[in-house]
DNA sequence: CTGTCCGTGACATATTGGCGACATATCGGA
DNA sequence: TCCGATATGTCGCCAATATGTCACGGACAG
């Protein structure tokens, strides 16, 4: 198996040379997936799941930043912006939308790759995965602290071990039943109101951020970026 | 159901202490074999197969690179490696040979436990037939997500599931009676207009992709790629 | 003993979606 | 081509249902 990669760019040249050189360089290391608008790459996001994304900022359709917010609702995956030389003033936007790192073009491919490197790595180091993020709430699994707009907030077992699940699943509609098996485990039999009392608890922990936790009704609960 | 699981490493201890760790923690789920050295490892890669791997560069016999070559040449499953402190550089010759991930010694047994989960959850996930797609509408089983040229729609529960059991029978005409058996359930008696309402609802949610749904009068409806 | 956690039931509130009624579209026969 | 019969689209209403909220009390730990 290897890494999925999102190569968005919409000059053909260029998004044909990176991923060859993707593929090249790396040695079955990558599975490239392209797209040359805003719209297929969109689509792609939603019904995929990437390692690493690399999104130019300019594209017919939705851009780069609206890719990466797409992205940033279920997945943490590193993402680098590409931007034209003189327009590297977007970058701040795209530090808001949640990238982690750009290149500003023209670049060389060698640059751009190290640069994948390096964020995969990070990405795949030991101790990633530990901290779960989702818009202001910010969840330490070896502290077991919780954080909101970066300050400390207090959270009982129960809402903690929910908050744990709805954050690994950011994005995705979990069902009651769902939730009672992983945070109450499969053998108990209690009523579906645990859970809508535990929801409701949680969110009065969370303060300002209780507002992430949507309600999918007739499905069940999920969490987003805002 | 259990998973087939090989943990190769050479310090008795640790290989003793893993295999029970996954074995009391996923109680059933793990179907657990062990080696302590490489030409062990890899006679059982080759005469076995295995959902998860989990290797030790350092061994006697054959390296742990090793053991990831011969499993890949017949077999996709997930592999982690295991490394000692300070020889992270390896990692990139590991991810060379198809691995998925890698810890670092010393390392936490829980740790390496939600990683194991986490990379078995991507693998069964990636290959099961949970996206459901049609022209530009995509729904994802698992998340409970609808998009419409990439962007999310917001949708209720009923709208749901009937989307659900048309885009299963994409391109099939189904009759009112079908679907109110399949999505309201056979003992309830509601008058077919709730179909025809629910038709409509679910168009207008879905919005440019409405025409998409077309009716087959006389018959029912059926949900086509354009 | 004292405080906290958390499951339960009761009730308040929000949202859904079934219904009736009517408008509009489709079809078959003359 | 026209017309009537039938099928489907659309709308507003409000009951049924799902969810939010609260207070109570048993269980447990310190």
């Amino acid at each position: 198996m290897s890494f999925r990669l999102l190569i968005v760019e919409d000059s053909p040249e260029l998004l044909e040379a990176a991923g060859d050189f993707f593929r090249e360089e790396g040695s079955g290391l990558w599975d490239v997936v392209t797209a040359s608008d805003g719209n297929d790459a969109l689509a792609k996001v939603n019904s995929d799941n990437f390692d690493l994304m690399i999104l130019d900022i300019m594209l017919p359709g939705a851009s780069g930043f609206d890719i990466c917010k797409a992205a940033r609702k279920t997945s943490d995956c590193p993402i680098i912006f590409v931007t034209a030389l003189g327009s590297e003033n977007n970058i701040l936007k795209g530090y808001e939308t949640g990238c982690d790192d750009y290149v500003v073009k023209p670049f060389s491919l060698r640059h751009l790759y190290a640069k994948s490197l390096a964020l995969l790595k990070r990405a795949k180091k030991s101790d990633a995965g530990d901290i779960l993020r989702c818009g202001t709430i910010s969840l330490n699994k070896n502290t077991m602290l919780v954080t909101v707009e970066g300050r400390e907030v207090a959270i009982n077992a129960r809402e903690y071990f929910l908050l744990v699940y709805l954050l690994e699943n950011k994005g995705a509609v979990l069902t009651r039943k769902a939730i009672l098996d992983h945070v109450w485990g499969d053998d108990l039999d209690v009523s579906d109101r645990v859970v809508d009392n535990t929801i409701r608890r949680l969110r009065e922990s969370l303060g300002s951020a209780s507002g992430q936790i949507k309600t999918a009704i007739g499905r069940g609960y999920r969490i987003t970026e805002e």
